[in-house]
RNA sequence: UGGUUUCUAUGUCCC
């Protein structure tokens, strides 16, 4: 069963996650108990794949059949219920559940933890987490102090951010890349762009060198203020260092000038993904549907959800909201429906903001009967209208 | 430490 995990391990790092999924059944059925190993690797390969759902399928399934989770087991599925952006109550939950089953909590689990926080900005709780490690005798290290710095900074905390950069000086942590970056970004989402420079400078004063996420960061900080210069002007600089841009770069490229219309260059900063040998990964298909769609190009929406389902692309959620709203714009009212019942075909369940879209096209569209249906099963499937 | 876990960048509905 040891070899069970390690295949299982190899298979997801390739990214054939299903194959390590139905390996895992198959020899199931044979009647082979699998282990907590087996199980936790299948968790975290379906985690590194971005299938948070499979991997919390799979953690139920393991408790169904008796295995017992372990501190590791528990560690990775709260990172998979952060990344997945499970409801607080939910990952509050899972910790309780692990500490009355009697595992301990370990410096992973409180870095977790406090990782978690980020989305919703619940820093009040990232720093009650900082503290109830502290007192179970944990020394927070470099990973604690990044990801709460990062809390902050997510929450529009810029002061407090910038005080876990001394506070963990002061303990003997010096801030790495990462913490660099996790500030330069808060700076640029408040659109402080000469804090972020000034941010980039001491980096380098202190021999760090700004690395693809520093310029793609900078790049789309320019882009979303309107100086599409000075994102011009990292992103020649980047270049001259020998400092390669990959898909998000390219990605924030194409964001930048498509919500500027300004449709050629972005599709030839589409040709530059393919000639770096880059992949367009689903935030790059995601912002072409989304600019053809706001532009009322509907041929070229089609078209690129054909390149991109060519690409062996499933569209998930995101891409299936998105086109709802596409084709709704479009004036493409029963192309709009129809992705919608698509995607219930597809067994993807409608979110708030699937709802949202289906709600604003029915509403294009005057149609209040179905509209009114639409929001009763919204609230039959128990999402809470926003 | 038999193998598995944690921090930073790009896209996001409605208005």
């Amino acid at each position: 069963s040891s070899v069970l995990a390690v295949g299982i391990k190899l298979l997801g790092k390739k990214g054939k996650v299903s194959a390590a999924a139905s390996l895992l059944k198959s020899l199931q059925k044979e009647g082979l108990e699998i282990d907590v190993y087996a199980y936790t690797s299948l968790i975290s390969a379906f985690a590194n794949n971005g299938r948070y759902r499979d991997a919390v399928e799979v953690f139920k399934e393991m408790k169904e059949d008796g295995c017992r989770p372990t501190l590791i087991t528990y560690n990775v599925i709260l990172d998979v219920y952060g990344k997945a952006g499970m409801p607080w109550n939910k990952i509050v939950e899972l910790y309780d559940s692990m500490q009355n089953s009697g595992v301990v909590p370990d410096l992973y689990t409180y870095n977790t933890l406090i990782a978690c926080c980020r989305r919703g900005s619940l820093y009040e709780k990232a720093a009650d987490f900082f503290q109830e490690m502290k007192s179970a005798g944990i020394e927070p290290d470099k990973v604690t102090y990044n990801a709460l710095l990062d809390v902050y900074g997510k929450s529009r905390r810029l002061k407090e951010a910038i005080e876990v950069k001394k506070e963990m000086e002061l303990n003997g942590v010096s801030p790495s890349i990462v913490s660099y970056n996790s500030l330069i970004s808060a700076c640029a989402r408040n659109g402080l762009l000469d804090e972020a420079m000034k941010l980039k400078t001491q980096m380098v004063e202190k021999g760090i060198v700004p690395d693809v996420f520093t310029y793609t960061t900078l790049l789309s900080g320019y882009a979303k203020s309107g100086k599409d210069e000075f994102a011009m002007r990292i992103y020649d600089e980047m270049r001259n260092i020998g400092c390669r841009p990959n898909i998000c770069t390219f990605n924030a490229l194409i964001q930048m000038h498509g919500s500027r219309s300004k449709f050629e260059d972005m599709m030839k900063v589409f040709e530059e993904v393919k000639k770096s040998r880059c992949e367009p990964d689903i935030v790059t298909w995601n912002t072409l549907l989304a600019v053809f769609g706001q532009n009322g190009m509907d041929s070229e929406v089609s078209g690129v959800f054909k390149q991109m389902k060519r690409a062996g692309f499933v569209p998930e959620r995101d891409t299936f909201n998105k086109l709802i709203s596409a084709y709704s714009r479009c004036g493409c009212f029963n192309m709009s429906m129809d992705v919608y019942n698509a995607m219930l075909k597809s067994g993807v369940t409608p979110d708030v903001s699937t709802y949202n879209a289906v709600l604003a096209a029915l509403a294009r569209e005057g149609d209040w009967e179905q509209s009114e249906k639409v929001f009763a099963e919204m609230k039959n499937r128990q999402c809470k209208p926003n």
